[in-house]
DNA sequence: TAGTGTTTGTGCTCACATTCACAAATCCAA
DNA sequence: TTGGATTTGTGAATGTGAGCACAAACACTA
């Protein structure tokens, strides 16, 4: 396929993708068709061979996709393929289910490291972690860690984010509700639970 | 405007309006421009004036949106001018922080019912409220809850999923890795979080 | 009451995303 | 080795949403 910009959709299915081939892994089974994958992920088929198409052609004719080397493709397309360490910021309620969550790993996400600026979590455990001071998020720069999951309240989270991309930062996933002022090499992306519950009793 | 499909982009931006005008009209600001509006959100402003013409004409030109009434439309239009009750499916780490959630109630959600299988927490208080047993979801009908927020693993969410629409569920906000299948009158909305983490590395 | 400045509501255009449709490629059985 | 059955990869068509530009509407002032 000659180069065409790679649609931001695209981009947003990839991680899905990689999901369901690590299940049909788990499985046992070695090849699988767009049809199969697109059963399973409620998409249309074209929909995947044109996402995979974007990255080069993975396939067999006649066969589908193997299985395990896909997984691997796709896997160096969103630099997965090597674990990536983040910081978790804000040890609360939500932080707190974070810390505790194994199903990051699948993508081979490591959290490293756990702030807080609550004088009484300081020094506490969170797993195998210890909550550090939030001042020394300044030191993520030297510990290579690059992504930021923000779990504080929203007053604080702006200026946290000013922070985290000074300390060298490029990614964070934000749990806040509100829009986060970044330069543009740092992505964010939000997830906003309320308002995705906001919406639900309109289609009732 | 002469009628139109109501976009679903447009259905998604709505509780974001709403949240920002509860801000604006907190601040005690009684008018807000499209251009104000969009500032805040960081969208254009055409984009708000489209979406909001979708509802009719809540402006007056030369001076704006009243903040108040408009809030109050869009309320009406998500059907959030009543309270709306919701049950939670998980009394885990995740449903413990959304137990102990504050953030829902500024669109007026309240959760009235905490459910979860395992003989251990059943009983035990949650916030003011009592951890049910699964099995007591068949009584959502008649207690009048039409929505669900899903926070178990995965691999019980579809039959889950399955229960709570045969109880009269209407909407489920599903916080599980998965694909859930459920009758075209029901809506699903679900936050993959490891899913949003894993596109960061490949924008970095 | 007329004139000025502002902001809405919306037709139109453009950009992006999805889906279709089919040729090309591969496997396998006879 | 050939023919039939699959399934990929992709140009073209279709669908959907975002943004522009401007007329229409309103407030306010003099
Ligand atoms: N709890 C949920 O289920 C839930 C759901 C959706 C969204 N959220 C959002 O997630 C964020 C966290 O929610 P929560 O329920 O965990 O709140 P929380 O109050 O339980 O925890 C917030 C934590 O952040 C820490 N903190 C505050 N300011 C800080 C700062 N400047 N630097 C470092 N740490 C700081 C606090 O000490 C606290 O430990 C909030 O923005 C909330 O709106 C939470
Ligand atoms: N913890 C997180 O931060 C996080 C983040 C993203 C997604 N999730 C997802 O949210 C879900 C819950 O995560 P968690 O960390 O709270 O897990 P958890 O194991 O802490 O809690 C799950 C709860 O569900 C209950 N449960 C299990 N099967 C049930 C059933 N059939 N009916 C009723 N209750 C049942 C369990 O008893 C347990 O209390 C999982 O699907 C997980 O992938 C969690």
């Amino acid at each position: 396929m000659k180069y065409r910009k790679i649609p931001d959709e695209t981009i947003r299915r990839m991680p899905m993708y990689l999901r369901a081939l690590s299940l049909v892994e788990q499985e046992g089974q070695q090849t699988i068709s767009s049809r199969q994958l697109a059963e399973r992920l409620h998409l249309k088929p074209p929909q995947i061979r044109k996402d995979l198409s974007y990255f080069g052609a993975f396939g067999t004719r006649g066969i589908g996709y193997p299985v395990v080397s896909t997984a691997q493709q796709i896997r160096t397309i969103l630099r997965l393929d090597v674990p990536q360490k983040a910081a978790l910021i804000g040890a609360g309620q939500l932080g707190t289910a974070i810390a505790a969550y194994p199903g990051f790993s699948v993508f081979g996400f490591d959290i490293a490291a756990v702030f807080d600026n609550d004088p009484a979590k300081i020094g506490k455990h969170i797993g195998r972690r210890v909550i550090e001071h939030i001042d020394a998020v300044d030191s993520l720069e030297d510990r290579a860690i690059r992504l930021a999951i923000l779990a504080i309240p929203s007053e604080a989270a702006q200026a946290c984010a000013d922070r985290l991309v000074r300390a060298g930062v490029k990614g964070i996933l934000n749990l806040a509700p509100c829009y986060l002022v970044v330069p543009k090499r740092v992505k964010v992306v939000s997830i906003d639970m309320a308002m995705a519950l906001g919406v639900l009793p309109y289609y009732m």
